[in-house]
DNA sequence: CGGCTCTGTAGTACTACAGAGCCGGTGCGGTACT
């Protein structure tokens, strides 16, 4: 019985909604596309058959913390046939780790580790159980254009002979799973697809006048409702500059957060958050995944989502714990505009590429650091998917450089790059009709584009005007933090200390 | 779609102005350097 198994290993007596199905699918050969919301015990999906196995199970992780914490947490359980390879692991505990691969049950790695090939040929004379995509979402968001090695995952897991795969998230839209089953080429998969909705977080939209309103109303949210809240911007120099503003114009407690900071220093905000000695976080999108809070009472958004799905996710962080939360997505007219011309960016020429091409002479072997540095207007990230594709399309074969048509591949890699902007601005559409629309129901668009029937009986709650009352600080902590309030701007009247925030918006 | 900064040039010697150009966020791994 799969239940005595379940709590043998892990303490549990029954499974969560969703779990069983999963499991018994994937343990029975077949592929599974699985969407559960967070919290609801997606690692366990397979964990579970993982430990289960006779084999190895590889389970492909976006972020190094994630891997850790995962891994961190079997061990603490008592299940210790589990392992992390990444770039933490030393060159001893890696090749102790590789000549040791079949006493592991599973293996968390990332897409780029799966490119070694000492490790995929050691990984070839194992018998690989399950292959596991975490944050499958990622496939999609990031393959095309940022992280090339998740189109490479497809290739990697026929090497395994194809396992039975699991891709697993929390939040992907009907064109997102396409796009996950076709590059991982999973076959026939088996759908458990859970609902987006949430009802215990309120949504509003609020269109501001200005910039400076903007900031005014966000002052107003975190002088007046309970903590704590997470506030997203769209740059790095947003997050520092909203923070340094709120801790002059409040009294509360608030930090940044983005991909520009040591990884010490955003370890350090994220366990500060964690433990309640910070009330608010600003972050660019790089803050929230894997972020295990429950308490988090709101989400404030200063932009214009990119994609309603990474903004479904960003206010899925809200009200975990399953008590009321709102999420707030404060807009100016400008922003749309905005978002439009940074979508509009990643598109190239096909005389860029040819430019850069015109580097590669067949016959030679490929110099992948000449060929990214060659033309300053493709940027690394896009210069390792071309290759990726040069790959694809014989271009490059076992690292030599074939006789090619400079012009046609230049179309072609223009054309992959076109589609994926095109796939980014049909993103963008449904988040401006989000965000700007005129429809009252905001929930209802949200499960329309997650093509969920809108259910009568939900909330339907587009709350601007709205009471927001039972959010609000009792009056007496409100009073207290007036008068804080009150102190603070005293101190800085007598040593006249005015915060250089140093950046504008 | 706006707005800022940089650059070049003209007219006067350092300032003024016009026009061009730029402008985002996500992370892995490995290597070269201090």
């Amino acid at each position: 019985m799969l239940e005595d198994k379940l709590y043998s290993l892990f303490g549990f007596q029954s499974f969560k909604p969703g779990q069983k199905d999963i499991i018994e699918q994937l343990m029975a050969g077949k592929d599974v596309l699985a969407m559960l919301p967070t919290g609801r015990g997606k690692s366990l999906c397979y964990q579970l058959p993982g430990l289960l196995s006779e084999g190895l199970t590889i389970v492909v992780s976006p972020l190094l913390s994630l891997m850790e914490d995962q891994v961190q947490q079997l061990k603490s359980q008592g299940i210790r046939r589990v392992a992390t390879l990444n770039s933490f692991t030393n060159k001893e505990e890696r090749k102790w780790l590789i000549s040791h691969l079949s006493k592991i049950k599973l293996l968390y790695t990332s897409p780029e580790m799966l490119q070694s090939d000492e490790l995929i040929n050691r990984l070839k004379s194992i018998h690989i159980s399950y292959f596991i995509i975490d944050e499958a979402h990622c496939v999609s968001y990031w393959g095309h254009d940022f992280r090339a090695d998740y189109l490479r995952l497809k290739d990697v897991r026929d090497d395994f002979k194809m396992p039975p795969c699991l891709a697993i998230t929390a939040t992907a839209s009907p064109s997102v799973r396409q796009d996950i089953i076709k590059e991982l080429a999973l076959k026939d998969p088996f759908f458990y697809i859970e609902s987006v909705n949430r009802e215990n977080i309120l949504l509003a939209v609020e269109e501001m006048n200005s910039q400076v309103d903007k900031v005014n109303r966000l002052v107003e949210y975190i002088q007046s409702y309970e903590s704590p809240a997470l506030v997203y911007v769209q740059t790095r120099a947003q997050a520092e500059y909203y923070s340094h503003k709120l801790q002059v114009e409040s009294t509360i407690r608030v930090g940044f957060y983005h991909g520009g900071m040591e990884n010490a220093e955003r370890m350090l905000i994220q366990q500060q958050f964690m433990n309640g000695q910070l009330d608010v976080v600003c972050a660019t999108s790089a803050f929230g995944m894997g972020l295990n809070k429950e308490n988090i009472r709101y989400v404030i958004h200063l932009h214009c989502p990119l994609d309603i799905a990474s903004y479904v996710q960003e206010i899925g962080r809200a009200g975990r714990d399953g008590k009321p939360s709102f999420a707030v997505l404060l807009t100016t007219p400008e922003d749309k505009y905005y978002a439009h011309q940074l979508v509009e960016r990643g598109k190239l020429s096909e005389i860029d590429w040819a430019w850069a091409l015109g580097t590669l002479q067949g016959g030679l072997p490929f110099k992948s650091e000449s060929f990214e540095s060659i033309v300053e207007t493709i940027n690394g990230d896009q210069a390792r998917t071309a290759v990726f594709l040069l790959e694809q399309w014989g271009v490059i074969k076992n690292g030599m450089v074939q006789a090619f048509a400079i012009t046609d591949v230049a179309v072609k890699l223009r054309n992959h790059f076109d589609i994926n902007v095109k796939r980014q601005k049909k993103r963008l559409e449904s988040a401006i009709t989000y965000a700007y629309g005129t429809e009252q129901c905001k929930r209802g668009q949200l499960l329309h584009y997650f093509n969920e029937e809108p259910i009568s009986q939900k909330p339907c709650c587009n709350v601007c005007g709205l009471d927001l009352g039972p959010f609000r600080k009792d009056k007496r902590k409100k009073k207290e933090n007036e008068t804080l309030l009150n102190a603070k701007e005293e101190l800085k009247r007598i040593f006249g200390i005015e915060r250089s925030c140093g950046h504008g918006n």
